[in-house]
DNA sequence: ACTCAAACTTGACACGGTGTAAAGTTGACA
DNA sequence: TGTCAACTTTACACCGTGTCAAGTTTGAGT
């Protein structure tokens, strides 16, 4: 707190004025960056897909993009997950904006009759949601440095051979 | 560090007459718990399978099953990555020694010629390691309820279709 | 049985970070 | 000129980590 109120160039408690917790802020920080960054918006611009493969690179090309942009204050919010409750609730309803969109994807895969066939509707999107996680993202683009684009190409790649049906992996 | 004294039955500061911090506690209990475990040997298990596919199989198997046993301790290293550099070095070799059982899995498969050609070696090491972290079980086993065997059986075949060309598949 | 050292105890304190409380300053605007 | 809101300074409580010092228990070796 000492430190963003100096960033900010107010006192400490001048910050308290606004935001009565630590917990409050960084939340507050969250609408104001989804707001920002129209998150929902570009995350449902994947439902203007004809087809769930296209969907489906629609939304992983969408969050993926998405999250370089909200990376610094993803880490700030993970290390209070366990400590607090309302940024525990917070995060928790962001990422089920995410599976939300997950779950979108597979279900429009389902509908072509492309699922495989050994996944349920369910697992299919457990298993998205986890793929593309912001813990996944940060490990392969910073530790394992790989470009954003090579991120989202081979998250696209695995995603289909990982959900598709093998008939359906030939396009 | 009052609990843990508390739960042993000693004084907190007897608790500081052998551990100088909390890190340094939280990295013996890792070192002890490899110990009891016998993790290396476990992933070394691997070693014996002939052909690569085998390899990855058991490699996923004995990794995925040890996940559980130490995922408690995982959480509370984990809380200590940013603040703490030697809890960061202690997380990181344990990292990379799943990173290296990926990777001789990686080379097997390559060596059977039956990596995915779009796939670099590193980057199949790259991917596969992310794929097994714990916090992927994490979501998947806790959050979204996957019973443990399904996990294992899941992974061992998402990580066989993303992995492996596709005229290996039909195995 | 005695001694000595190691292991442990109690109690106090410094430090840093979060959050609270109170009293004073500044400036815009009615 | 008065008032209100935003801000300041100063002080303090609380918690967890880690330090320090002085005293007590325990048990192994002689």
């Amino acid at each position: 707190m000492s430190d963003i109120a100096k960033a900010v160039g107010i006192s400490r408690q001048a910050l308290y004025l606004h935001f009565p917790t630590r917990a409050a802020l960084l939340i507050a920080t969250t609408r104001h960056v989804d707001y920002v960054k129209n998150v929902d918006s570009r995350l449902e611009a994947s439902r203007a897909a004809r087809t769930g493969i296209e969907r489906l690179d629609a939304f992983i090309e969408a969050w993926g993009g998405y999250i370089p942009e909200i990376h610094g204050l993803s880490v700030a919010l993970r290390g209070m997950l366990e400590s607090d409750g309302a940024v525990r609730d917070a995060w928790n309803d962001r990422m089920q904006a995410v599976r939300h969109g997950c779950e979108a994807a597979v279900r429009a895969i389902a509908k072509d009759g492309q699922l495989n066939l050994d996944l349920s509707e369910h697992a299919a999107t457990d298993f998205l949601w986890t793929l593309l996680s912001v813990e996944n993202w940060e490990r392969l683009v910073h530790e394992c440095g790989w470009t954003q684009s090579a991120y989202q190409e081979r998250m696209q790649a695995f995603a289909k051979v990982a959900l598709l049906k093998k008939s359906a992996l030939t396009t």
